[in-house]
DNA sequence: TCCGACATGTAACCGGTTACATGATTCT
DNA sequence: AGAATCATGTAACCGGTTACATGTCGGA
């Protein structure tokens, strides 16, 4: 159930369209929760029907209009209801960690690529967000009233940037194991 | 489709009846891959139906028959399939970092309980984590034939350590975080 | 004229979760 | 007698994915 939390925690972070949340599924909040825009929209019509949202019909020009929803009250006390309640920590779920184990039966050295594309990808991602961080996290920095909402947005970022780390050094870590596993049998 | 592949693996590791399978996804395999048993019975029976796996009728003393699966040529054949084409790198789903950014229109303070809940069971998770690399992979190694299962499974372990250890990091990160916020700002 | 960005949807499928159900055996 | 472990299942639901579908507007 947490996407309707996520859009509830967007929205309130800033008004906007099924289109628009879209687009912040790719990015920020979607960094550690995705969604497709099929999804968005079906979720949006149902919580507008169930009274967390209220739309507002929004005509622009030189674009389609758009539908823009925001917060209701009761979709608010959905997300501190939500917020006061334990979730499970939750387990991750590795394909890549499948396969690796998966290589002993196989062949271990046809499995460099594919972490390396894996790595390359944890790569981008981390610049990604290093720039990221650049862009709204440094700089003139405001020294007297600290924005809560920065603030949170800003550790659940530096989270991020901790796991493509450490990911990367993990991939490395498999690329050294799979190169001497290559290297130390060449004829089996 | 993951699921069926990891079930291959670990068939292949060693051969096993449903209910050792969802076990296993209690412990090993689970660490980066879960399931229920509901789901692997239903699982088990497609894919030995598609060829993948053969069954065997195993009666036991003092326990209820089980019927033990393991992989067929096809499975096999399939696995290694699997391993040579590419998977997406994935997305991490993490609903605290919702629960997160969310507090920021709460209660930030109210959540470190929860973060704390986090903080506990990842380490809990780590030191199982340890002692298991403790019992299987240290003491006399097998110095001269290295096994590649035995190298594979310990490099994906080492992730699971990796990663339960950044995860704490950040987790006491943002409780550092969502301390700051509460002093700061006592009034409001 | 065609492409890309903006904007919103439907339909079918499938994988995963939750709840329910049964029954044997061993240990306390 | 009751709890714990071993063992295997069914059914309903729901969230997420993939494919398909439609239409506007601005710029190359």
């Amino acid at each position: 159930m947490a996407l309707e939390h996520a859009i509830l925690v967007s929205l309130l972070e800033k008004p906007g369209s099924g289109y628009e949340l879209a687009r912040r599924f790719e990015r920020s909040i979607g960094y550690f929760w995705t969604a497709t825009h099929q999804q968005i929209y079906r979720v949006l019509k149902r919580m507008e029907s169930d009274g967390l949202l209220e739309v507002r019909e929004v005509a622009q020009q030189g674009r389609p209009d758009k539908k823009e929803y925001s917060v209701a009250g009761p979709g608010r006390a959905a997300l501190s209801r939500w917020l006061h309640e334990p979730v499970e920590p939750e387990s991750i779920r590795h394909e890549l960690a499948v396969k690796i184990r998966g290589a002993a039966f196989d062949d271990p050295a046809g499995l460099v690529s594919e972490v390396e594309r894996h790595r390359k990808a944890h790569a981008d991602r981390l610049a990604h967000y290093l720039s990221g961080e650049r862009r709204d996290f440094t700089g003139p920095e405001a020294p007297l009233p600290l924005d809560a909402g920065r603030e949170l947005q800003h550790a659940v970022l530096r989270g991020g940037i901790a796991y493509e780390r450490m990911t990367i050094a993990w991939l490395d870590d498999v690329l050294a194991t799979l190169h001497r596993l290559g290297t130390a049998r060449p004829g089996i």
